[in-house]
DNA sequence: GTCTATAACTGGATAGAC
DNA sequence: GTCTATCCAGTTATAGAC
């Protein structure tokens, strides 16, 4: 059963994507939530408390599907798994939406907001170690910092791809086309 | 001689780049332009016309120092050209800070308000045609679509890469070498 | 075209009861 | 923990003089 706190970062999740953190309205956020405005104070102490606890939710929810796996399906090979992991972002999904629109306005809202940058740079640090593992897996023997920066790259893209295709700049097919194309350059590039 | 209008939206760029798009005053921009608030809504309408109209003024704006040459340098090879042509948008100026943000700004924006978008795609689809020319001059057996997608990845990282450094996740000057660094595996890429 | 002064309003935040 | 009611600061926008 999802706690107060839960339930109003459920719903600031939601408004966030749906009206960017410039657009979210306390009252609003209220509704959304079925509580009074008050109670998120208490909770949450101000609009930047929500804004950073809703970072830290988000990103943590992101780690969960991305880790997420289908028991029934057959092993993925570490190449295989690097791929889906990273494709997993660019999906029409009404949560991968979420997530993404949120993640990208948080890191536009910290270009102004020197509040949020410590957790974002934690969050995406979290997010490069991560797909560095995963390189690591696919090429056991590229020395630690080749395999930072080809995640560094490949992390990057994707927020850059992700943010073309919500802007609608990018269809998404053809955003999934290129990541999957700078993966195999990266990989290719690891292995030589 | 600049007109009171362009006074107010150079005044405007200034202060999106240093406030965002959400903490722009109308009030801080009449102090910055130098007018008095009535004026600004005498020639804007309202808010929003201010930031249609300042939009429209960066991305013009950007174009300009993008193909902007010094005529004293010595001739660049095509592969200089389009390092220093990339590498120009992560630079610590003020020049290229404001209109790093303001760009960051406008795509951010771009996702919650449709009336921007199809500003937006035109300056992205021109961009991403002039270093794909570029890349071309570097590589001119490559097909097209290869040069396309070299150069989609390209800017699309780039815009990526400069987040992050404005967000104060990634320091400028390894943002400047992984960007370095894909350039070379992308031009590497389109030889073979 | 441009200003001063101010009206009208939005939205973050709190007090105090339950 | 949670609500109702409300305060108050900060902002947009306009009226009217020059």
């Amino acid at each position: 059963m999802a706690s107060r706190s839960t339930q109003i970062l459920e719903a600031a999740a939601r408004l966030i994507a749906r009206r960017g953190v410039r657009g979210l309205r306390v009252e609003e956020l209220a509704a959304e939530a079925g509580v009074s405005t008050a109670l998120i104070y208490y909770h949450f102490k101000d609009r930047t408390g929500i804004l950073r606890k809703t970072l830290e939710f988000i990103s943590d929810r992101a780690e969960h599907y991305t880790t997420q796996v289908d028991p029934d399906a057959a092993p993925l090979s570490p190449r295989e798994e690097l791929e889906r992991t990273l494709l997993l972002e660019l999906q029409d999904t009404p949560e991968v939406r979420e997530n993404s629109t949120a993640w990208g306005e948080l890191r536009a809202s910290a270009v102004f907001e020197p509040d949020l940058r410590e957790d974002l740079a934690r969050s995406t640090l979290t997010w490069v170690h991560e797909v560095a593992a995963l390189l690591g897996g696919v090429r056991p023997t590229a020395p630690a910092v080749a395999l930072a920066g080809a995640s560094e790259r490949l992390t990057a893209l994707l927020e850059g791809l992700s943010m073309r295709w919500l802007s609608g700049t990018l269809q998404l097919a053809h955003a999934r086309t290129l990541l999957s194309e700078a993966i195999a350059a990266e990989v290719d590039g690891l292995g030589r």
